[in-house]
DNA sequence: ATTATCTATAGATCTATAGATAATGC
DNA sequence: ATTATCTATAGATCTATAGATAATGC
């Protein structure tokens, strides 16, 4: 009872749904941070995970639901860990780097697929509400909520010219450079107190 | 002669080429801004132009030709009528406004079309460069370029967060307040020399 | 016997084209 | 006669489903 009848030491068998499942999952993670939900088909999909496109929907009904799974699979780990003073630059770091094996690509994976459906904003929407919560705390002004959006703003707006546009020089820029510019204007936006009479 | 035959005070006649032309491309204008480039389809251009969907290949051949047309028609203008050292606040404004009447969207329609295809990020690089070579002369550092690339990076993320995803409270924050927590933030960004041995 | 997998195809779009119709200018 | 406009449809996708096939567990 060691080891199921059927696997090999690749993890790969020919009749497994648990894996066929995950197969997919992974699959779908990749082909949705590559080219977006619209332009990652099921049969994309299917091909990459090696398995057969009707599987998918049996596996996971529609591809809406398929691409809810694979962004609440991600995500979350980063900012459970990542104390919040440092969130803006470990997230930015992290789209630098780009798709390392096992990244959490889901911030890009909205990126790609902005405008594909208005559930896709629904998803970038909330995955920005858990990250702009935290931003929010590194402010003591009382307008914290609208720095921290402009800070996850700036987060996903460098993601964007960088990752999805290749804007240049920013898309070969040294991920050093860039992180030292942008935590350091960063940090007058979060700290600053407003000028003008807001103590009432 | 004071008139041609057939034209009605509002501009508006049965048979007119460059009259239909002309509602086409305003229409596709609108809805690329409203739904991004996929999710315009010809049909619904068509339908709001009034004229019939075959109209739109015979004027335009392509969906892709009259999405570049649109794209040429605006956008410069505000490039070219602006100072340098204000290009951020009025574009960022402009974004901030939202779409009245004859205002440029080009920075919305590339926001909304991201992820279509690959010649909407290429639009999209294109406009960014013009937008980013104006804002690198703003910076006398000798990293003025990626500089400048940050910069635009914050005016789109804002403008996707406010416009494309809806992100509360930035979505209703006051435009007066956005603009002065983010050129506040990015003057530093702009004016700060970089404190480590660049003078070589 | 159960069920993971596959084949074939329905059904819904969407872009684009071919050819017919009808309003204008001469 | 010219040409702006319309009808009808080709052709290409894509998601999703129904039902057949075949590998496993008992």
């Amino acid at each position: 009872m060691g080891e199921t009848s059927q696997h090999g030491m690749d993890g790969t068998c020919r009749r497994d749904a648990q894996g066929t499942r995950r197969r997919l999952l992974d699959a779908a993670a990749e082909l949705f941070a590559e080219r977006g939900y619209e332009r990652a088909t099921v049969r994309d999909i299917a091909a990459r995970a090696g398995a057969n496109q009707a599987l998918l929907f049996r596996y996971f009904g529609t591809k809406k639901a398929l691409f809810g799974e694979v962004m609440a699979r991600g995500g979350q780990e980063q900012l459970r860990t990542t104390p919040a003073d440092r969130l803006f630059e470990v997230a930015l770091r992290g789209m630098l780097a780009g798709g390392g094996p096992g990244a959490d690509r889901s911030l890009e994976v909205c990126l790609r697929s902005i405008g594909g459906s208005d559930e896709i904003a629904d998803a970038l929407r909330g995955l920005g509400e858990e990250y702009a919560e935290v931003l929010a705390t590194l402010s003591a002004s009382d307008d914290g909520g609208l720095r921290g959006d402009l800070a996850l703003s700036w987060l996903l707006g460098i993601g964007l010219m960088r990752v999805v546009v290749g804007k240049e020089p920013l898309a070969s820029a040294d991920p050093d450079t860039v992180c030292r510019l942008a935590v350091g204007a960063l940090r007058h936006l979060l700290e600053d107190l407003p000028a003008d009479g807001v103590t009432d």
